[in-house]
DNA sequence: CGTTGAGTAAACAGGTCTGTGTAGCTACGA
DNA sequence: TCGTAGCTACACAGACCTGTTTACTCAACG
C-alpha cells in the first residue's frame, strides 16, 4: 500500500506538479517556490527528493519522454495515426509546444544536461519512424523517418505559434503523400 | 552624417546587441544590465530608449521580422533555394533556432505583446509560400504552401536540439517532392 | 514507549532581476 | 557663450530566485 508517507508518490506529486507550471508556463518563469507550493509540498521536501532545480528539470524531461510503442498494425497505420492524433492535442487548453524544444530555446548554455535528454527522445522518435518505414520495405528509410519527423516537429511548431490545430491536417497529408510515394517506388523497384 | 550622439544609431547599437544576446542565450537568461553592458552604453539610456525590457524584446522580434522578396525567377527555384540555404545556416556558430518559436515558447503568458509579432512572421511567411505555389497553378495553394511552411519549421526544431545541419536537405528532398507532385498533378488536371 | 525518519512552516543568505533616482559631464545649437 | 538634451556612473528600491537552516510535528516501528 502507499501511505501518504510513501516517498515515491511523494516524488511523482512533485514531478507532475513540475511537469505542469514548466510546460505551461516556462522553465524559467517558474521557481521552486511555486512547484512545492502547487503540489502541497514544503520546498525542504522538493530538496529533499531532488537535489537541485537542473535535477528537476531533467527529471520533467525524462518523465516526457516516453518511448512510443511499435505494433504490429500496418506501418502506414500507425504513423498516420500519430499525425491525426496532433488535432486533438493542439487543441488542449494547457498546449505549449514541444517541451524538447522548449527546453533547449530556453536553457542557453549547451552544456546542460537537459539538452542530452532532450536529443535523446528525439533520435530515439526519428528511430521509431525509421523501424516502421524499413518495414514498409522503401529505398531510403533513413531519409523517409527523418522527413517524418521534420513535418512532426513543424506541426508543433506552427501549432504553437499560429495557435491553429489544423495545421496536423497537412501534416499529416504530407506525410502521407510521403509514404505513399516511397511506398510506390518500392513496389516497383 | 551620425554623430555619437545621434539617437537611431544609438537605438540600433542597443538593438543589435539586444539581438545577439538574446537570440544566442535567450530572452529570459539576458539580463537588461548585460545588453546594457555589452552595447557600451548605460543602462539609464537603454531605458530612455526602450521604456521596458518587454518593449526591447518586441522591438528585437519586429527587426528579425524582415519579410521574404519574391522575384520573377521560378517558384520552385525561390522555393528550393530557401530550403538549400538553410544548411549553411544551421551550421553558423550563434545558430540556436527559431527566434519566434524560442520567444513563444519562453514567454509564458498568452496576451505578451511578442506573441503577436510571432504570429504576424510565420503568418507573413506562410502567405510567402503561398503566393509563390500560386503561381504554379497547384490545386490546393494554401494546404501546400502551409506544408512548406511546417517542413521550415521542423528542419529549424529538428537542427536546434539534434544539432546536425543536414537535416535541412531531408527537408529539402521533402519539398520538392512536394512541388513536384503538385505540379504534375496541376499539369494533367 | 521512545527513537527515528520524514514531513511542515518560516526565516534567512546571497544573489539577480527590472526599473528609478541622483548628480555630474559633454557636445551641440541658438 | 550659455542652455539644454542626452549621455555616464552609481546607488537604490523592491521583488524574486535558488538553496539552507532552524525548530517543530507526527506517524511508524522495534
Amino acid at each position: 500500500m502507499s501511505s501518504a508517507r510513501d516517498t515515491s508518490a511523494m516524488t511523482d506529486r512533485i514531478l507532475r506538479t513540475a511537469d505542469r507550471l514548466f510546460y505551461e508556463q516556462g522553465i524559467r518563469a517558474v521557481g521552486v517556490d511555486l512547484v512545492a507550493a502547487e503540489a502541497g509540498v514544503s520546498k525542504r521536501t522538493l530538496y529533499n527528493h531532488f537535489p537541485s532545480k537542473d535535477a528537476l528539470i531533467v527529471a520533467y524531461l525524462q518523465r516526457r519522454a516516453r518511448p512510443a510503442r511499435i505494433t504490429d498494425e500496418p506501418p502506414q497505420t500507425q504513423i498516420l495515426r500519430l499525425f491525426e492524433r496532433l488535432e486533438a492535442g493542439f487543441a488542449e487548453r494547457g498546449f505549449h509546444g514541444c517541451p524538447f524544444v522548449n527546453a533547449v530555446a530556453e536553457l542557453g548554455e549547451p552544456t546542460h544536461p537537459a539538452r542530452a535528454v532532450a536529443k535523446d527522445f528525439k533520435a530515439e522518435r526519428r528511430a521509431w519512424f525509421q523501424t516502421l518505414v524499413e518495414r514498409m520495405g522503401v529505398a531510403d528509410p533513413r531519409m523517409l523517418a527523418t522527413q517524418l519527423a521534420l513535418l512532426l516537429d513543424g506541426a508543433i511548431s506552427a501549432a504553437l505559434v499560429g495557435g491553429d490545430p489544423k495545421v496536423a491536417r497537412a501534416a499529416r497529408d504530407a506525410a502521407s503523400l510521403l509514404l505513399t510515394t516511397a511506398k510506390r517506388r518500392a513496389v516497383r523497384k
